[in-house]
DNA sequence: GAGAGACACG
DNA sequence: CGTGTCTCTC
């Protein structure tokens, strides 16, 4: 089979950067677009503008905030929106289709606001519940890859000044410990597979001056994959260039590429 | 002495489009530029890009409403700003100065809301108020321009549809008769003498839909002159494509030419 | 700093 | 419809 690209992107809103990504993909030519942050709701997703550019599109919104979509070229099978049997999923936060024999799992993490807050500890709920969702649903011997805004740098090489934010909401040991659990079940870090260089983010705030240019960055948005589906990568990277935009993202798309097995 | 241009032009925020507003005074290269509803307070207002431009400035705001300018090539003097000795001038709606011999008042007047409505007789009591004001400090033999946003189509050439819209808010009888007061003090329609085609608007409702192309304006901005600068006039007009821009004002730019005396 | 929403205004 | 205000979120 060709090669299969698929990419993550905090898209901060799509109504206000749809024309940018379709651009972005028209020269990029992308399998699959996970997307997080639409901040629409299902009325307002702009489906149209993207069937229209020749791909299929599911998506799960909110008004105002949070919200995640899957753009492909290939139809998506199995869709799951939500975590279902979990209390907390009332938030649009986690949507999953089987592409090309490849189950893709596609998820905003919430952000945490700050350690010690209410929000922080629901963040770490979330993210150990990942590990039940992916043991009930799936064996690490299947071709499924996690992807999306973890909102956590989980590695020093993650993140510009390791020293001074250890601690901070993103990079603090307790998401550390509870992102490795669900590692630990069986997935692989594509993006580190292939680039081993700092200075590899996805994420810049906006509230630093020139922060891309001066490598104030965090690494937060992740492909993850199993080791079938690991096994079958061949490149990965992120595309700085679009965090340069007039009206930009904070966030930046990270994508793999896979020889499909 | 050269010709001299004098333009009112209603800008509904200086700091969204004084871009805009530069660079057609590059191409057009007006003496005198009269703004209204810059929308700014005084220490937000962007003075330092004006003088930049090779310009003089005066201005009043208001936080987020009203607001006067006056932009000049040549020095202004005898600055005034309000009414003074009027209880009801605490708004930034008027600005005067004395440039090349020739006095401009620049005015915003109250737009009224509707007939029967405190604001409609504030509207009145203003414009009514400019009587005072011109006889107080001027002579009808003075060379006087009296400029603005004047939130009043005096004749039936100045409106869409005058039949439908008589007694509308812009279009009422006591508004004619309240200007007509002032007028009579010693004022000429500046444009009138130059222009007497109708479909010749300053203002269309940003509410209907292509209301450039239908045809469907208001022309409520205004540039009067007393008799003797009346007389020196030669040519005056309205920059109808300002409001084709990409995000326009709902107002258009009028203009009036000079050979001053 | 930059999205979102809601409200006031013309 | 398109300015401004303010509050919320990340």
């Amino acid at each position: 089979m060709a090669a299969f690209t698929v990419v993550s992107y905090n898209i901060n809103s799509i109504r206000v950067r749809l024309d940018s990504l379709l651009a972005w993909m028209h020269k990029t030519n992308p399998d699959v677009v996970c997307l997080q942050e639409t901040k629409v709701q299902d009325n307002d997703f702009p489906e149209q503008q993207i069937l229209s550019a020749g791909y299929h599109v599911i998506y799960k919104g909110e008004k105002s905030r949070n919200g995640v979509a899957i753009i492909s070229k290939h139809l998506p099978n199995d869709i799951q929106i939500g975590h279902n049997n979990w209390g907390r999923d009332n938030e649009a936060r986690l949507i999953s289709a089987k592409i090309c024999n490849c189950t893709i799992v596609n998820t905003y993490i919430p952000q945490g606001q700050e350690p010690n807050s209410d929000y922080f500890q629901y963040k770490l709920d979330w993210i150990a519940h990942m590990q039940n969702y992916f043991a009930e649903r799936f064996n690490p011997s299947d071709l499924v890859l996690w992807v999306g805004d973890f909102n956590v740098a989980p590695e020093p090489l993650d993140i510009y000044d390791p020293a001074r934010l250890l601690g901070r909401v993103g990079y603090h040991p307790d998401e550390h410990a509870a992102l490795q659990n669900v590692k630990a079940w069986g997935f692989l870090d594509i993006f580190r597979q292939h680039i081993t260089e700092g200075n590899n983010y996805t994420f810049w705030d906006y509230r630093i001056k020139n922060a891309v240019d001066r490598g104030l960055g965090w690494r937060i948005d992740h492909i993850w994959g199993t080791e079938p589906i690991a096994r079958h990568s061949v490149n990965a990277g992120i595309a700085k260039d679009l965090r340069r935009d007039l009206r930009p993202s904070d966030h930046a798309p990270i994508w793999a590429t896979f020889n499909l097995p």
